[in-house]
DNA sequence: TTGTTTCACGAAATAAATTCGAGGGATTGG
DNA sequence: CCAATCCCTCGAATTTATTTCGTGAAACAA
């Protein structure tokens, strides 16, 4: 599971488009297509790439509004959490969760389509929650994503 | 920029999966290949598709631990907004940042090798910059993303 | 009705992905 | 030092997919 140059050439280049063809990566990371698509496969096979996703124009699908929720729990039992995590990951607007360790346990990210939805969002599927001892709803004015994953082993 | 339900299922998929090719996408949605071509290509001329991004396993990239730094700025003038927002994009730690209204003013979401490094990175490049107040920094146990944007126009 | 627009379809042309056999270094073991 | 092996590359051939384009059906407006 060593990664050389060109597998990081090809992992960074995917990152910032997966929509290249296996043509325009083989010449812009410098080998034969063939050559290159083997990369590519062990690299799918081995996991280190996962997979690919679009991304789509938030307000073009009406999310007009989006924020950040800081969850406290009760306790922090096992079964708490993942309960919380679960429950979480199910609910349509979320499109992420942090676990994490300090003052609050979770960190939520949501898309919603406005104010109210936020509110009764907050209220019917958080607040309500019997782990969920406390939330604070922060809005987010902008967001954005960084090209690609660090690379510590290159 | 109307979207009909075959666009929804278009764009779902596609975030789900972006490497589906346009025969299999075509299948999936029930069309024909080359109609649910014209449909892709006008998604992203309208810039509701705006492109694809492949996920790659942090670990295989050296990253043992991920971090949400928040925070604080002195001033919340427009100039130091920018020039921090500006900054924290710049860095190669940094995998998204929330510009956000609360008690803190981002949350960054970053991704280190260990926590030497994310010590090395909380001194170096937060707390030594002039516009940041306080920084307060919660370890990531575990973190998933939601699958899709949710659509609140189908 | 008539004209117009929109959208899907399928065949043909173009282009890409994938397979496969072969060869060039590098490394290992004798 | 030589030979065997391994790993990776390449390019041609094959298979498969993408893309273009002409046609026609359905929806809509005048």
């Amino acid at each position: 599971m060593n990664l050389d140059r060109i597998d990081c050439d090809i992992l960074t280049l995917l990152q910032k488009d997966a929509r290249l063809s296996n043509k325009e990566l083989a010449a812009a990371v410098g080998l034969a297509p063939s050559s290159c698509l083997a990369r590519v496969q062990r690299l799918r096979s081995e996991g280190v790439l996962r997979g690919a996703h679009a991304e789509v124009d938030p307000q073009a699908l009406g999310v007009g509004l989006q924020a950040l929720i800081a969850v406290q729990l009760r306790q922090h039992s096992r079964a708490q959490v993942k309960a919380f995590w679960k429950h979480a990951l199910g609910l349509p607007e979320v499109l992420s969760v942090f676990h994490v360790a300090g003052t609050h346990d979770f960190q939520v990210h949501v898309a919603v389509r406005d104010a109210h939805h936020l509110r009764d969002l907050a209220l019917d599927a958080f607040t309500t929650r019997s782990e969920v001892a406390h939330i604070q709803t922060s809005l987010i004015f902008e967001w954005a994503k960084g090209q690609v994953m660090p690379n510590y082993r290159g």
